[in-house]
DNA sequence: TTTATTTACGCAAACGTTGCCGGTATCGTG
DNA sequence: CACGATACCGGCAACGTTTGCGTAAATAAA
């Protein structure tokens, strides 16, 4: 089955003129007459001729496509930065290929091979739980790719970065369950490797400490694949709640752990928040559907993605190598509702 | 900003042979010499050379990807479906890329044209609500491009189609209403253009025809834009609601307007199921953490995606023109929770 | 009328790759 | 020793497009 389109020869062969005059009338270039050009033109409207975008690329050694790695689709806050990413990207001519690691190294690296052998111009990527090893983007990022962090982003990789303030927004929300009297206080975090699981520990830590509560290592639990896999969050919860001090709030330091964690607990019968309070990163507009209502630590997400969408294309179309590189933080958004209050 | 790629011609130059012999060599050829292979394979990995896609599919006439549409990918019912079609997708050496129309006729265009001209080898396709012309989708599909419509199907259009069973779905679903005794059951549909309203509607008739129950055409709403814009539910609910003779169960046939109804009726303090009975499609898993639960038609979104991409590979690899189209027809899930018994 | 300038177009190369058609050694066979 | 066979490699064209350069004809200036 072929799906043969138009070319330019086509419409030079037809009306008997080169290649170059059809490519030149297209363009609407000064050195074809106002004749030739309508004649081309029109003849190109009645075969609906549209210019060979992969032709171009190889010409012009640019996709006009970028690139975006996320851990997966169908958590709210990923489909929010795309949609951040799309709306800028669209309005500046390019077009975004989205893919989804779903927190799997073996998959990022596949996207990547993909992606980076010259189909896209710029990378937009949230690395996934389980990548350790940096070395490839790395050495994406040293043969001149340009690339944009957000969220997840890699430490020693020095690009432009869009992050939420996770440690204050952690602080904060710690805060608040310390404020509402809660003694014992665990947290539940994505994989340790993430950097973003780093700044939310440290908030967590930090308002514990400022606060002259203990830090207990027991009441810290990671889930290496960012809660994509069930049973890991089990575990997590399990091991919390069978400790001779049992924990009476929870703060779950990333989105799908947060929504699985409620339904864990709920399948446990432990009431939220009497028995125990919750309180985790989540950017669904359903939470407040749930039953007790979900107080969540929202990201803008959509913002963050129009910011990494406008710093990777400014990146790719500087003419000079860009070496001064910005750190962008944005703040959460900390909505309390009813399974963190008694 | 730059990044420049080794090419087969730097290998050449650099091994003083020629772009023919370095092409062979590593296509393992047995016209070339091992020696000469050696030199010039490791040479390669040396150099991290990737063969340079873009100049492949102008040569070959095809790219390896096939393009996506779907009205969100927040969805989870889309987003499930595009977990499918990647699994089938990378199974087999073709990318995917992704694109959302927004439920936008004029988004659909455009990603449309994006798509088509020559950079995917192939379409799976939900049509967004707003479209009512198909006449380019026509147009393309005429001209060879293969395509497979999920979901949202365009009947006259004769290729692949992978839809679920939404007649006997919602049949199912009206009939468990009817069983619960609820007498006045009302329906808010998508957009009155989709193939899926029509199913759906169907299905709600012929059980309310079925049981002896009236047809009341004011106890049908429609929301042009699946339910995208919060307002145009509000104001489906709200003239539901105005009747003097008011629903006493709602079933919803979109899985946007499913969860925004539900939020609309908790807004205004009206009890579920007490004073009003829902159940609508919808597929996130959140919905069982709901107050109350929802009940849910759930549709086998991974494998319909699954399904999609098989039929369009088919379609892409098989050599001449395929007229024998078919339609895959899945069952549903109901899944009776709280918010649809009293 | 001759010369200079403009107008309007064609030719060919290039982007990276593959494949067809060659060609030149080297080898084996008679 | 002559011949064909084989092994190994290069040249060229092509995919669709743009662009620098060349050039013929048409026009303007002298």
């Amino acid at each position: 089955m072929k799906f043969e389109a138009a070319t330019i020869k086509d419409i030079a062969k037809a009306l008997g003129l080169s290649t170059s005059t059809v490519s030149r009338a297209l363009r609407d270039s000064y050195e074809i007459s106002e004749a030739t050009k309508k004649k081309i033109k029109d003849y190109a409207v009645q075969i609906n001729y549209r210019p060979n975008p992969v032709a171009l690329s190889l010409k012009e050694k640019r996709t006009l496509s970028i690139g975006v790695v996320v851990a997966e689709i169908a958590n709210t806050f990923f489909s929010q930065v795309i949609n951040g990413i799309e709306s800028i990207a669209y309005a500046n001519g390019y077009n975004v290929i989205i893919t989804q690691s779903k927190e799997s190294v073996e998959k990022e690296q596949m996207i990547l091979e993909y992606l980076t052998s010259r189909s896209i111009d710029g990378l937009i990527i949230s690395v996934a739980a389980e990548t350790k090893d940096f070395g490839n983007l790395k050495q994406l990022h040293e043969k001149g790719l340009p690339i944009v962090f957000f969220d997840r982003v890699v430490e020693d990789i020095d690009t432009h970065k869009v992050v939420t303030d996770n440690k204050t927004g952690v602080y904060r929300a710690t805060e608040h369950l310390i404020k509402n009297n809660y003694k014992r206080i665990a947290a539940i975090a994505n994989n340790a490797n993430l950097s973003i699981t780093r700044d939310r520990l440290a908030g967590f830590q930090k308002a514990l400490a400022d606060h002259n509560r203990p830090i207990n290592e027991d009441y810290i639990k990671y889930c290496d694949h960012g809660g994509l896999i069930i049973e890991e969050v089990e575990k997590a919860v399990e091991s919390l709640l069978a400790l001779k001090k049992r924990p009476d709030a929870l703060i779950l330091l990333a989105d799908k752990i947060t929504t699985e964690t409620f339904g864990i607990l709920r399948e446990k019968n432990i009431k939220i928040p009497r028995d125990i309070a919750i309180i985790g990163f989540n950017n669904s507009n359903y939470t407040v559907l749930f039953s007790p209502s979900l107080s969540v630590i929202s990201q803008p997400a959509f913002e963050m993605g129009e910011k990494a969408a406008g710093l990777l294309l400014h990146l790719i179309e500087s003419k000079r190598a860009v070496t001064d590189f910005q750190q962008e933080c944005l703040s959460p958004d900390i909505i309390i509702r009813e399974s963190s209050q008694k």
